[in-house]
DNA sequence: AATCATCCCAACCGCAATAGG
DNA sequence: ACCTATTGCGGTTGGGATGAT
């Protein structure tokens, strides 16, 4: 595809359709010189005859140095979906927290791979009683509401237990009652989670489906999360959340509660 | 082998937000 | 306070690649 056409402003003639490798030098040589910013000028400091979006945009999502190429990882699939729960189509954001990813990437990806999936996979139906939804102790311990979470080398154990019965009641709206816990095996990434007893009751499915859902009005900030990492040796870290309710280590997965959604609905299957 | 359908992704477009005069 | 230029973002498009018939 090259087509020129006449610039909506300057009336000079740019080219557009597909860089060409020449192109790309060009305009690698002009970043390089003058760092990036001022695209209006980047045309002519880089001697291309293109419009300044164009350029910018050639370098955000293609030339820029450390752009991660190739399939996403199960980790950054993860991520993405849990950060388009929480920001929607915000692919600039969701993309800021994906190291080597542009926002383009990730939304051809969303729009190509996932969208199809999630709209396939309903969630629970977001009703009067069902509207809290995630979980939201204004205190974490880790004697009593435990999230732990797998990490993208360790696939450290993940419990999730419901110990605090009546303190720290997210707000009210989730039964109290204690369904089990759930595990998954320490070293592998594929092995199903585990319940320590069978769901058994229609509270027990009520409290899982609250605890991995959330509500649309809910503000993000005050989410508090411990977590223990295990599989590394001895050591132990705490794992605080930012205002966007993500683990602030950039290499730590935060989620797998897509994989709980999965086994859920198995469970449910298996109660019905 | 030829044709058609679908997928994928680079690139474009329009618009809102922001900066600067 | 207003206007204009610039930037950045998300939605959409177009065409090459690939698969199905």
């Amino acid at each position: 595809m090259e087509r020129d056409f006449m610039d909506e402003k300057s009336g000079f003639g740019v080219r557009k359709g597909a860089w060409t490798s020449e192109e790309d030098v060009l305009l690698k040589n002009c970043i390089d010189k003058y760092g990036e910013g001022k695209w209006h000028q980047v045309p002519f400091r880089a001697g291309l005859n293109r419009c300044r979006k164009s350029c910018r945009l050639r370098w955000l999502n293609y030339l820029r140095p450390n752009i991660k190429r190739g399939e996403f990882t199960f980790d950054e699939v993860d991520l993405i979906i849990r950060l388009h729960k929480l920001l929607g189509n915000r692919w600039s954001l969701i993309a800021g927290r994906i190291p080597g990813r542009t926002a383009n990437d990730v939304k051809n990806y969303w729009n190509t791979n996932l969208r199809k999936k999630m709209i396939s996979q309903p969630r629970v139906e977001i009703t009067e009683k069902t509207k809290v939804v995630r979980p939201q102790p204004r205190t974490f311990s880790k004697n009593n509401l435990s999230l732990l979470m797998r990490t993208p080398n360790s696939h450290s154990q993940v419990e999730i237990t419901n110990n605090n019965k009546n303190k720290n009641n997210i707000n009210g709206n989730v039964p109290t009652s204690s369904p089990s816990s759930l595990s998954m095996p320490r070293d592998s990434s594929s092995s199903p989670l585990s319940l320590s007893k069978p769901l058994d009751s229609r509270d027990d499915i009520d409290w899982w489906e609250n605890l991995i859902s959330w509500s649309e009005d809910e503000p993000i900030s005050n989410l508090w999360a411990e977590e223990e990492v295990g599989g590394r040796g001895n050591e132990s870290t705490l794992v605080q959340e930012d205002q966007s309710g993500l683990l602030n280590n950039n290499n730590e997965s935060p989620s797998f509660d897509m994989d709980i959604w999965n086994f859920l609905n198995v469970e449910k299957e298996m109660v019905a």
